[in-house]
RNA sequence: GCCCCCGUACUCCAACCGGUAGAGAGAGGCGACUUAAAAUCGUCGUAGUGUGGGUUCGAAUCCCACCGGGGGCACCA
């Protein structure tokens, strides 16, 4: 594509590297622990280190920035940091593809991304950044993993994961799609393996719950999180097998139809098959099923797998009809959730219905629907509420209560009780990686597995040690793995396995507050200051990741009495993608505009303009290569008007309150006022749509420019006041050309410690307004008036017009409807 | 399949509580300046708000259905 790029009106390159350098000297966004002010925690997501910023990126930096600014300069001592998401596998992989570093590569993308923050003109306290593949980071999630140890909160069990035979790794769901390692193209495997986990589901009903405390965050968000976590109540009771004294227990949301069980289907894992396997005359077929279903990943089981099973031809018993009912193993019931085992009610439930169709199975009609007595054929499961029958003693009752009442029975025959299941599991910590932070526990032959002492911590990464790829680095590392047993002193082995790096990201907001505490991971204090974080920024995609991870987390540091309060992030803001060429931005698709060479051309005060303009930061925006031609020339005509009246307003006091005399400079005064509204209005109400403030400051630039053209322009008192103005309302958003133009004007402190002006409601009101005068509610006439003119006035004056009366026609006025300053609609029959 | 959000001018978008459909930008047309072009300045807006119904004095806005786009959930018993 061919551009034209307008040629600079002044030398943006060199202006904006000027003003990073000395607000950098000055310290000027440096978050102060013991100032007076109100704190403002406000926060964009944790970035990975990736390499490059494109400008999808800066679209939330900028937003990020501006919140912080327009903040600041509303009175708030704004802590506003960054840091680095700085362990993970692409660091891993780069060691692995291309044999280097990953501790040095990371700091290289770090060295590099910094650069271009900075570039960005954002206003972060750098001297609270943070890396977590820093010792002294990740000494604290090794510390917070041992306090969560002793706390029951961290536990290792055997469990089942997608494994890969070649590369000797577990690999999460979305890395085995299709049953097939992502890098090797192996076959992965289920495996039962031994892994570390946090009891993240001790918290399931609070952190549910909590989602109701915060109207902050998008509905969107807090529906996912409600989804992921699945809560669901119901009665867990047995059946007694027949013929072998065993019971399987199910759990079910829907006792009321327990008289409707015509089977009973149990996973292929259920640790009662091998009993059923040893009575079974039919083994040899249910081993194969088994065998077929264990090679499947999770994900095909779940959603691309139709369902099937096997009769193990043992029965067990109905506890409530005392019917015999075919146990069945099956690839449809989950191993992991509730009890691995349901009872199969076709009638009533969809699942059960298709099963049973497949196999042949009964169908029990045991609720009818409202309206009606009689059991049908169905054509499909009836899962609605209705009218119990054929259900023993509670025929006849409503299904409704017939839940309550078997589950009543149920527990009053000492067989079952009501239970509450989550569909989300413990979070799963153990990674086979090298780039992570380490599990602080060792095995010793006669005590077991044994917490690191604190005073050992941290349990360094070593680094410099081979990378293939192939089994985990650690493992093989004798020099690591070789240690001796805290109780002891014997020889013992370290755990090999790291930490997931969302451990990482659960509290480093909390770090930030007190990053170089080397006591502990952050002061009580200095969560007390600052906590919660007031305004939280980031994209969609970690609703149910990072966000219930640091839910979890800040309820564990809450009980451990570090901090007050249940929710770390008060409100939450899920910022829209950038994309460009009706594509979303990316390297992998190639379409990436890098930070680098966009703000060598434009600057980066156009390109942060751009971006807050292109429209609501919520929004999905689209990059165009002449949008932003379009910033750059508002930002030259400011520095062209702004530059010139310069010397007039270095001999103009600041504080010099302009005083409109004619329209056109009330007309300008206004424009500006609605500005300065537009900002703080959009700022705290958290919409964010600066797309408008924007729109607004274009309107006070087009009524400057209408100005500067008239007699004595830049000698006018209210032309060069709104300059000034302007550049206090232009500050947040493009902070470079704002401070050079103040600082041409004689201002003395930088533009970015001004209190932002608040609009003057006398400015802001009009001398005249427009009233629409319609006839059957379509406009007739629109009058000029006074504000707030009385009903009666502006009925009779409406009454004069020429057209209006042609449209009533002497007809009688059946209703009025007045809108003071608006409108008034004359109703005629 | 179920749930949620969004459809406004050539394009991106404004209109926040139901009250004049248009603030702003981009692209484009015309004009000025220029030997010419770029830049700059001036100037130009009939789309009735995806479609069809409904409620209302009045609907982009509220309700219903459908169409299109985006997102979430989808064997969790």
């Amino acid at each position: 594509m061919t551009e034209m790029t307008p040629p600079q009106t002044y030398d943006h390159a060199s202006i904006e590297r000027h003003w990073q350098r000395h607000w950098e000297e000055r310290a000027l966004y440096r978050a102060l622990d013991d100032s007076p002010k109100p704190t403002y925690y406000t926060l964009e997501m944790l970035p990975y280190p990736s390499g490059d910023l494109h400008v999808g990126h800066a679209k939330n930096y900028t937003l990020g920035d501006a919140v912080a600014r327009m903040m600041r300069m509303q009175g708030y001592n704004v802590i506003h940091p960054m840091g680095w998401d700085a362990f993970g596998l692409p660091a891993e992989n780069a060691a692995i593809q291309r044999g280097i570093d990953p501790a040095k590569w990371t700091r290289q993308n770090i060295a590099n991304m910094q650069r271009q923050l900075r570039l960005l003109g954002t206003s972060y306290d750098w001297s609270r950044e943070i890396a977590s593949c820093d010792p002294e980071y990740y000494r604290w999630n090794q510390w917070f993993f041992l306090k969560m140890y002793e706390r029951g909160l961290a536990y290792k069990r055997e469990a089942p994961v997608n494994w890969c035979p070649k590369d000797q790794t577990v690999l999460a769901n979305e890395q085995a799609e299709g049953g097939v390692c992502w890098r090797c193209g192996s076959q992965v495997e289920r495996r039962n393996l031994s892994q570390w986990f946090l009891k993240i589901t001790a918290y399931a009903d609070e952190l549910l719950a909590g989602l109701d405390d915060l109207p902050g965050w998008p509905e969107r968000i807090k529906t996912m999180q409600r989804n992921w976590i699945g809560r669901s109540e119901g009665v867990t009771f047995s059946f007694e097998v027949e013929r072998l004294e065993e019971r399987i227990r199910v759990f079910t949301t829907r006792p009321d139809t327990t008289f409707g069980v015509t089977f009973l289907a149990i996973a292929a894992e259920h640790p009662l098959v091998a009993r059923l396997l040893e009575a079974s005359k039919r083994r040899g077929e249910i081993e194969r099923f088994i065998e077929g279903v264990k090679h499947k990943s999770e994900l095909e089981r779940t959603s691309l797998m139709e369902k099937d099973g096997v009769f193990t031809g043992i029965y067990a018993v109905n506890p409530l009809s005392h019917e015999r009912v075919p146990i069945w193993v099956t690839n449809y019931v989950l191993a992991e959730y509730g009890t691995g085992a349901v009872m199969g009610v076709p009638a009533h439930d969809e699942r059960d219905f298709e099963f049973a169709r497949k196999h042949g199975l009964p169908v029990i009609q045991v609720i009818v629907p409202p309206g009606t007595t009689e059991a049908e054929t169905l054509r499909e499961a009836y899962v609605g509420e209705g009218r119990m029958i054929a259900s023993g003693d509670f025929t006849g009752m409503a299904s409704k209560r017939g839940l309550r009442a078997i589950g009543d029975r149920l527990s009053q025959m000492g067989i079952g009780e009501r239970t509450v299941n989550y569909r989300f599991r413990d979070w799963l910590l153990s990674r086979q990686r090298y780039w992570g932070t380490p599990i602080p526990i060792v095995y010793c032959e006669e005590h077991g597995e044994q917490p690191v002492p604190y005073d050992q911590l941290p349990v360094v990464l070593p680094t410099n040690i081979p990378i293939t790829g192939e089994g985990s680095p650690l493992a093989r590392d004798e020099a690591f793995v070789r240690t001796t047993c805290p109780i002891c002193g014997k020889l013992a082995r370290r755990e090999s396995d790291t930490m997931d790096t969302f451990m990482d990201s659960s509290w480093y907001y909390l770090r930030y507050l007190d990053p170089h505490n080397a006591t502990e991971p952050f002061s009580a204090a200095s969560a007390k200051h600052w906590m919660p974080v007031d305004q939280y920024i980031g994209g969609a995609e970690h609703a149910v990741l990072h966000l219930l991870y640091a839910r979890f987390f800040y309820r564990v540091c809450r009980d451990m009495g570090m901090v007050d309060g249940s929710e770390p992030f008060t409100r939450l803001f899920n910022q829209g993608t950038l994309i460009y060429g009706g594509e979303k931005m990316s390297k992998s698709r190639g379409n990436v505009v890098g930070i680098d060479a966009t703000v060598e051309k434009h600057g980066v005060d156009a390109m942060r303009l751009f971006l807050l303009a292109a429209g609501p930061p919520e929004d999905v925006t689209d990059w165009t290569d002449t949008g932003i031609q379009g910033r750059v020339r508002f930002l030259n005509r400011i520095w062209r008007l702004a530059d010139a009246a310069a010397p007039h307003l270095r001999e103009l006091p600041v504080d010099l309150v302009p005083n409109a005399v004619t329209p056109q400079e009330k007309a300008l005064l206004r424009a500006l006022h609605v500005a300065f509204k537009n900002a703080l209005d959009e700022t705290n109400s958290r919409r964010f749509h600066f797309n408008t403030t924007v729109a607004r400051l274009d309107e006070v630039l087009n009524a400057l420019t209408d100005l500067s053209r008239t007699a004595g322009g830049e000698e006018n008192v209210v032309y060069l006041q709104v300059l000034r103005g302007t550049m206090l309302a232009l500050a947040p958003f493009a902070p470079h050309i704002a401070e050079e133009l103040w600082q041409r004007m004689g201002g003395r402190e930088s533009v970015h410690l001004q209190t932002f002006p608040q609009p003057c409601t006398d400015v802001l009101a009009l001398d005249e307004v427009t009233v629409v005068i319609q006839v059957n509610g379509k406009v007739r006439a629109r009058l000029q008036v006074a504000p707030r003119t009385t009903e009666a006035t502006v009925a009779a004056l409406a009454l004069q017009e020429p057209t209006v009366q042609l449209q009533i026609n002497g007809k009688p006025v059946r209703k009025r409807i007045y809108v003071p300053d608006k409108l008034l609609n004359l109703v005629v029959s």
